[in-house]
DNA sequence: TCTGACAGGACAAGCGAATTGTCGTGCACG
DNA sequence: CGTGCACGACAATTCGCTTGTCCTGTCAGA
């Protein structure tokens, strides 16, 4: 196999037309550069340089293998502008995993922020609601996910930073006996018919539970609904209550009123998670930076 | 600057899926692999490849230059396979320089049987009467030159090759007194009006003066020609005599009539003059024979 | 035309650095 | 709890550069 260096140095050679003067652009000796050429000329086979006078010719071969190392040069000089791109985050690509509550409050000014700064970033957003996205960032299949709730042992490797915290309030009918308060206990809402509006599997629906359970009570779920849009059409015909994150309540039905709870309040706690390896990425830093500034 | 060889080696590795079947296809040790992709990551200032349980999975840094590598590892081999092209002649340039006789006499069926040999050679032909092409040679402009006459020095790094001796002959008006010989000597030329048809600066023109010299007298030249078909109209014409090589009397004028000459019989040698340097290609090698077998 | 000085490249020897191989260690998976 | 894999440290080798020297070709002046 040609070394490309050598190659780097025949087309110094050649392009400065002696050997004296390429050892002097390339900052080296004469000989250096002669004895580069002629382990240069053992690998190919070939004399690259004739000896004509005082100085040197390239022959149809070293004329031939200049011109190849200019292109390979080329293309040398363009990977390195590219990794320079990825490496200031002028270019790049991130893979967000996120919730739906989250990718419709708390992502689209965060990206938009990132634009501004990183407009060559390509940026691959997906919601996975219910799964876990945390896995999807261990194991390099996504750069930075939004999750809920701090897992007991967070993987290796992967470094969460809390966003905010996203507190609960209480969703009654409009004309609700309830609704005259303007604060309301959690331990209220005990008796009420409940409209389930969390996956039952994921962590939100846990946060709902683990509070009642603190309230002395167990929610009686009369109807499921996998959105915060549609249980609050529930509720708002009366079928129950329900509990939804005040970031899910960007745009509210009308006919339902809104009420903090407290004793306890319950809270989803909502970070960012990136793996540790991927955290140096300016880009990713200019994601998680514009995160923590939608989120105060 | 990116070390073109590491790179390779990380494109082993990302392409092997792991630093030991990389080490494997390159014949050394995984900790060798190991290391290069470490001091690639020291030139990269980023890193290429993270952890991820047992194995190795390429960042986008990595993947960035992974695909660069690829690219410039595809130049590389197609830069030694022009190299190897070169070197076996199936490509290459081949300059040819000569005088007009062997333009038209010597040279076609030897380029014939290059392009038979070497399809992919091109060549560039050129007459450059009156000038010595020696020079061309020499200095490197042109590859092979047909000259008439072995200098006393022929120049330090080129070579010649005999490829023929080329007698002249007389000629003579159709029913000129001399034209009753089957065979002249020169001598008998020594009263008769005299067409001349050589380049006075060439060396065409010395080996005919000295020949009459040899034989005792300065030919009386009436007319000059410059070309040998010219000279044969103005002897048909009855203006004189003239010598021209055999070769040069490929298509015969009508009105005129060839006879050998001797004591002495002039002969111009015509050689193949190429670098010394310049010699093992193959073409070059393949175009020598050719040129010998036409002159045979 | 000849000769001395100079420029330019090639070769030999020696040193320093880089590379490679052999070990051992830590970690994850089965 | 064993196995496979990657990584780090150290010794031997190889590679590359520099220094010094010689040879060749060119130019200028006599």
């Amino acid at each position: 196999m040609l070394d490309v260096r050598r190659m780097q140095v025949l087309r110094a050679v050649v392009t400065s037309g002696s050997v004296t003067a390429a050892a002097a652009n390339l900052g080296c000796t004469p000989s250096a550069v002669s004895q580069q050429i002629a382990v240069l000329e053992k690998q190919a086979g070939t004399a690259l340089l004739e000896r004509v006078g005082r100085g040197v010719r390239p022959t149809a071969a070293g004329r031939l293998l200049t011109e190849h190392a200019a292109i390979i040069g080329r293309h040398l000089a363009e990977a390195e502008t590219a990794l320079a791109d990825l490496r200031a985050g002028r270019t790049g690509h991130l893979a967000i995993r996120c919730f739906a509550t989250a990718g419709a409050a708390l992502v689209p000014p965060a990206l938009a922020a990132l634009r501004a700064e990183h407009p060559g970033v390509r940026v691959d957003l997906k919601l996975i609601d219910p799964e876990d996205p945390l896995p999807e960032v261990a194991e390099g299949r996504a750069d930075l996910a939004i999750i809920i709730h701090p897992r007991p042992e967070p993987p290796r490797g992967v470094v969460l930073t809390h966003l905010l915290d996203d507190p609960y309030r209480v969703v009654l009918p409009r004309g609700h006996r309830l609704a005259a308060k303007r604060c309301l206990d959690l331990a209220d809402l005990a008796e009420e018919p409940w409209v389930g509006n969390e996956f039952p599997s994921g962590p939100c629906h846990r946060i709902v539970v683990d509070a009642c359970a603190a309230a002395g009570f167990s929610p009686d779920v009369v109807v499921e609904s996998e959105d915060y849009a549609t249980a609050q059409g529930f509720v708002a015909a009366g079928l129950g209550v329900c509990l939804i994150p005040r970031m899910g309540l960007g745009n509210r039905h009308a006919g339902v009123v809104v009420r903090p709870v407290r004793r306890p309040e319950p809270i989803r706690a909502i970070f960012a998670a990136v793996r540790e390896s991927a955290e140096p990425q300016p880009a990713l830093r200019g994601l998680l930076d514009a995160l923590r500034a939608a989120a105060a």
